[in-house]
RNA sequence: GGCUCGGUAGCUCAGCGGUAGAGCGGGGGACUCAUAAGCCCUAGGCCGUAGGUUCGAAUCCUACCCGAGUCACCA
């Protein structure tokens, strides 16, 4: 059963400062999903950054550049995070490339062209900085009723182009009643619903007084969200008749933090139906990430640094704690204690001393040697392990996926204390001994590829460590059957340990 | 205020109509291949509160309490 292309995005980064681990945490989920679906056939993993809109306009200007030469210094940091975490994406858009502002002209063109975006007049208040308008109810003694913003809000009255978003308002609670999975989790579902049956008005998509974006026919530029979905398909060259885009729309998951779930389940199937375009399969809102419970936030100072993160934990725990430590819809709250504890306990402990364990014995008992077994009986009881993990996956249930992988590690150390290979060395038993270090090894190959998609540093490092060249790659049905680790193969095992252990930080004040 | 989601063992959570579960922590034990790691045994929690439905509810319904989120152009 070969599957269809597979295609995931991730949001395109708005470069309005540094990258944090939350920008991490939804690009290693989504580098998980293509990973993995890389190794079953063809996949396409998108991610990028969001660069116009006055807030980087008015960076920029603070910072004495023209907003491009601004963005070209910030987005290098973006790349830079990926890059540390091992995320590997097959495109990175920038939305003031040539290629993303020409095709959204062309959209525009068509969606004018089709009567779905029209000319009116908007009025109203207008906050400068948020780039929004806002009722009069909402303002607060005239302000901006944003708490982080406060300021003077202005009276705009302008001819602006709007998209005609209530015209597919039927249409939406329609495909939503028809596609009870299309969003998820449940929660983005149920508020996304309610807002569609509270109605729709039709969106502003131009800004008038802007420079610093796509520019419009007639002046000004457009909305920046409007500019920013689009990303989706003018990176698979969709204005273009690209092959990439008929490979590969719809998407197969968009994934989101939960505070934009409005502009991709609502105005994003709208703008794509409008065009004539399928929405995507999955618009998957993750959690927010919070720093001891508390949301992370510059004021607070508790802003977790992904970059000095790596670096003392190392990319590929970072990737197995954020993954496992919490349901992926669901807020996390971070803490290095119990990163600490995951460290040690899962990888360190379980994991990374399985490994060293199985393979010294290998070279204690059979010089490094993976014997022949002729016994496969311990095998049999993993056989739906690697469909337990992909049905998780599929799912978005990483923490699953991961504890189902756990399994077998717990019983590869299970099976090393009921059959004691010592003593079977000691007593001369070397059948039932040879039986024992193959499924130790075979055990191992079978963890590098279920750990591939999850943390590729680490299966690399095991994989080789087996003597095997290269990754583990290829199509877990093929791959993870019992017994195909071919005897004879000389391991090369290290000395140093997978995952080393991590004391506690000790207080500086103590 | 409306709506949504949570409130289960010390901690993090799973279970979501049929006699309460996992991991971690804690306690005990046997071993030695290994990163003082691994393995085995153990923990007796009014399943937020009060009602209701049912032969039977953590699991369905109602009210309430607590926490979080969200409420139209705001990553």
């Amino acid at each position: 059963m070969s599957e269809r292309a597979f295609y995931v995005t991730t949001p395109i980064y708005y470069i309005s400062g540094n990258p944090h681990l939350g920008h991490a945490y939804t690009s290693i989920a989504a580098d998980v999903l293509a990973r993995y679906h890389r190794t079953q056939g063809d996949a396409f993993f998108l991610t990028g950054t969001d660069e116009h809109g006055g807030k980087v306009a008015a960076a920029a200007a603070a910072a004495g550049l023209h907003p491009a030469a601004w963005t070209d210094t910030l987005v290098p940091k973006w790349q830079a995070l990926l890059a540390r975490y091992d995320v590997q994406y097959d495109d990175f858009i920038r939305t003031t490339e040539p290629r993303h502002v020409e095709a959204c002209v062309e959209v525009f063109e068509r969606l004018k062209a089709s009567g779905d975006v029209y000319l009116g007049t908007y009025e109203g208040w207008y906050c400068t900085n948020d780039e929004t308008f806002w009722l009069e109810s909402k303002l607060l003694d005239g302000r901006c009723p944003n708490p982080e913003c406060r300021r003077q809000v202005q009276w705009l009255s302008e001819d602006d182009w709007f998209f005609a978003l209530s015209k597919y308002r039927d249409r939406l609670l329609a495909y939503y009643r028809d596609h009870p999975r299309w969003v998820r989790p449940e929660r983005a579902y149920n508020e996304m619903m309610a807002t569609l049956e509270g109605g729709l008005d039709d969106l502003c998509i131009s800004r008038l007084g802007l420079e610093w974006g796509v520019p419009l026919p007639g002046g000004g530029v457009m909305y920046v969200w409007l500019d920013a979905l689009l990303n989706y398909i003018t990176a698979l060259d969709y204005t273009r008749g690209g092959v990439r885009f008929e490979r590969y729309w719809p998407a197969n998951v968009q994934l989101i933090g939960k505070e934009i779930a409005r502009f991709h389940t609502i105005i994003w199937p709208a703008v794509l139906w409008a065009l004539g375009l399928p929405a995507p399969e999955l618009v998957f809102a993750h959690g927010w990430m919070t720093f001891e419970g508390e949301k992370m936030s510059k004021s607070l100072g508790n802003v977790v640094d992904p970059f000095a993160a790596a670096q003392r934990f190392g990319a590929d725990t970072l990737r197995y704690f954020l993954l496992r430590e919490a349901p992926f819809g669901s807020d996390f709250s971070f803490s290095e204690e119990k990163m600490r504890v995951r460290r040690n306990g899962d990888l360190g402990n379980d994991l990374g001393n399985l490994v060293k364990r199985s393979l010294a014995m290998l070279v204690r008992y059979r010089d490094g040697v993976v014997p022949a077994s002729s016994e496969q009986s311990f095998g049999a009881r993993f056989d739906g392990l690697g469909a337990r993990v992909a049905t998780a996956l599929d799912a978005l249930d990483f923490r699953a996926a991961l504890e189902t992988i756990w399994e077998l590690v717990a019983a590869l150390n299970r099976t090393i204390d009921e059959r004691k290979p010592w003593e079977l060395f000691k007593r001369g038993d070397g059948e039932t001994l040879d039986a024992a270090l193959y499924d130790l090894c075979e055990g191992l190959r079978w963890l590098a590829h279920l750990l591939t998609p999850f943390m590729p540093g680490t299966a690399t490092m095991i994989w080789q460590q087996l003597g095997l060249g290269g990754t583990a790659r290829g199509p877990w049905r093929d791959e993870l059957v019992w017994g195909r680790l071919a005897s004879g193969t000389r391991t090369n095992p290290s000395d140093a340990p997978l995952f080393p252990r991590m004391d506690a930080v000790v207080s500086a004040t103590a």
